[in-house]
RNA sequence: GCGCCCGUAGCUCAACCGGAUAGAGCAUCCGCCUUCUAAGCGGACGGUUGCAGGUUCGAGUCCUGCCGGGCGCGCCA
């Protein structure tokens, strides 16, 4: 069952190709002037110039052969050679009980299912989730859903950052905090190995939280920009963490297990949930086989002490500045460096070593990593080296990039003290504003107090999460708090609060045995609203192959509305007839259903009541 | 220096392979609750799409050059 437009479409396609122009320029879009038609087609103006003939006179042509189809109430040629379309009311009607039928509300799935991994989210050991987080969870999130409502099987991966460099800096910082933990440590990497023995000696470390970590963590990592002796010292346990050495092994685990578990909490209360929490850890052992498959291959080359992958293809060059101010022609892209001169590996190295994992794990026919776009250039070099290792083809790996969150000034996001505002804090603010809303509604004292909370959680994650999703992922855009917590106009609680109100409605029209029944469009509003409703699988499809939740969330605002226009005009239970009210019932519920549906997908849940 | 992205209403953002009169929300102003949740609905105000050229029947969208902003450019991740 396919929705309007693309139904149009067709025919519109049959009509051109029976007038000799090529049928894929017959598209059909929703009309740009909503007060002339429903939909328009602008082929016959694509067409005219490749078969030489005059655009209104193809339009025309066009209109003719479509005036007998009885789904249309009028085709009308207007300007240069629009071609007008409206829709028929009984037309509109079917499509409506179609959708209104369907468990996926007018939705189609893809022909072909793919195998997906979509890389989201962006965690990282002994860092609290900030504000930049949200659109790394909040977009990934939301594509995984889409992906997997059109039919391709998904794995949502976090790909935890708890592998590198920074695992140093913390086991420096922590040990010279706390002699306790230091003391334990030092025994065990003497030692060589944890026993059962060791088991009560372990539980200090127990004592260290996140919030521990979260506070070490960067003094430690801007003194190791200035303190050499620290940064070595920092690297030399990264070093030896990374050979395992017990007692550092062991204190890292404990980094690793507590992060894990706080930011899986913190995650899951923003309605964001991972399949796979793959650390980077987790590819440690693939990367020394993998280094001499890619020596024994030819594409290691050593450069400067490092070993390094060339990915640029022949003929590519940019200038480039050297250090002493003289400009070559140098290859572009950079090379992936794969060992450094210390030998050990590097950031593009574990990259492409998960790469070769999740070959092995999941035979992906595409991965899709939703990472900041300013690791642009980074993914391009480590997608080349892939390829060229044989572990991807050409166009599995898209690096879909999302922009930054700025302040007021135009820079990364900072709150008025200067430091990053702390996700959990944000939510709590808002949730705190959904509290004091539904207090004032007097909503408080009809509901249980853990409804009365759960109902709070999900208006604050919606204004966060829709405030977010508007907006196009690729461009960066400025953090207004006042925005983020607002609950009046295009907003997520707006949404939310058309569906409570259909909810309501559904259950008063069950208390009084109100019975709905087929759908018949009479009023513009109703018109509106399911042209609105037919709208969705377009919409949809557009996300997904521009992997834009934003398009979705356009859309569900527009069925929101458009309901909410119903709603102010069209008494429902109070129809004039029982034949309009159970028609406006089965439209209620309809919308409901899409409505909750394209929510969901946006990873946004809706209360019974708010 | 080189590359990528961006510049649209007072503010924050949209705009479907180039299409008609560039759309929303917020803010401001004016209306609408004895009837299904007013977190709502209706209306008004608000634009030389950074600037200058070019391609086209037609440009916010494509091309060139400027101006302004953000980001990136092997031994951090």
């Amino acid at each position: 069952m396919s929705d309007l437009k693309t139904a149009l479409g067709e025919a519109v396609a049959a009509a051109f190709a029976a007038e000799g122009v090529p049928a894929d320029l017959a598209r059909v879009t929703p009309s740009d002037r909503p007060d002339l038609a429903d939909f328009q087609s602008n082929g016959a103006l694509a067409g005219a110039k490749r078969v030489g003939r005059n655009p209104r006179e193809i339009a025309a042509a066009v209109a003719e052969r479509l005036k007998g189809d009885p789904r249309l109430a009028s085709v009308e040629i207007a300007g240069p050679g629009f071609i007008n379309l409206k829709i028929a009311d009984a037309a509109l009607s079917d499509r409506a009980n179609a959708v209104a039928a369907d468990p996926r509300a007018g939705a189609e799935t893809v022909v072909r299912p793919r195998r997906v991994i979509i890389d989201y989210g962006g965690p990282n050991v002994a860092k609290e989730m900030h504000v930049g987080h949200l659109r790394a969870s909040i977009i990934g999130e939301s594509l995984k859903r889409i992906y997997r409502f059109r039919g391709d099987e998904v794995i949502g991966d976090a790909h935890f950052g708890d592998w590198g460099f920074q695992m140093g800096l913390l086991i420096a910082a922590v040990c010279d905090t706390y002699p306790a933990i230091a003391e334990l440590v030092e025994d065990l990497n003497a030692k060589g190995e944890v026993t059962e023995a060791d088991r009560g000696r372990l539980a200090v470390l127990a004592t260290l939280g996140l919030d521990d970590l979260g506070a070490l963590y960067p003094p430690a990592a801007e003194r190791a920009k200035s303190d050499v002796g620290f940064r070595n010292r920092a690297r030399r346990l990264t070093a030896e963490l990374q050979s395992k050495k017990a007692g550092y092994y062991a204190l890292w685990e404990r980094f690793r297990d507590v992060t894990r578990e706080a930011l899986i909490r913190d995650f899951h209360a923003l309605g964001v949930d991972f399949d796979w929490w793959k650390g980077e850890s987790d590819v440690e052992d693939l990367i020394g086989p993998m280094v001499a498959e890619l020596d024994g291959k030819g594409l290691l080359v050593d450069d400067q002490g490092a070993r390094i992958v060339r990915v640029d293809r022949d003929g590519e060059t940019r200038p480039k500045k050297l250090a002493d101010g003289t400009v070559i022609e140098a290859p572009w892209p950079d090379p992936l460096l794969v060992v450094s001169s210390e030998g050990s590996a590097m950031y593009g190295t574990t990259d492409l070593a998960t790469i070769l994992d999740r070959r092995q794990a999941f035979d992906f026919d595409l991965v899709i990593y939703c990472v900041d776009q300013r690791q642009a250039d980074h993914f391009e070099i480590v997608f080349r080296a892939a390829c060229l290792a044989g572990y991807a083809a050409e166009g599995q790996l898209i690096h879909v990039g999302f922009g930054t969150m700025n302040g007021t000034d135009g820079k990364p996001f900072k709150t008025r003290a200067g430091g990053v505002l702390k996700l959990n804090d944000l939510i709590e603010m808002t949730r705190e504003k959904a509290r004091e809303r539904l207090r004032e509604q007097s909503l408080g004292e009809d509901v249980p107090a853990d409804e009365f909370e759960e109902i709070a959680g999900k208006v604050a994650v919606a204004a966060l999460k829709f405030a977010d999703l508007q907006n196009f992922r690729g461009t960066s855009y400025i953090f207004d708090l006042d925005r983020f917590s607002s609950f009046e106009g295009k907003t997520g609680p707006y949404l939310l609060y058309q569906a409570v109100r259909v909810k309501s409605l559904l259950r008063r029209a069950a208390a009084e045995a109100a019975e709905a029944g087929p759908v018949v469009v009479a009023e513009p509003a109703e018109r509106d609203l399911v042209l609105a409703l037919d709208a969705f699988d377009a919409a949809l499809a557009d996300a997904y192959d521009k992997k834009a939740p934003n398009i979705l969330a356009e859309h569900t605002y527009r069925v929101a509305q458009a309901w909410s226009k119903v709603w102010a005009a069209c008494p429902i239970l109070q129809a004039a007839d029982p034949a309009t009210r159970a028609s406006r019932l089965t439209l209620a519920t309809a919308t409901l259903r899409q409505l909750e549906l394209a929510l969901d997908l946006l990873g946004i849940a809706t209360p019974d009541r708010m």
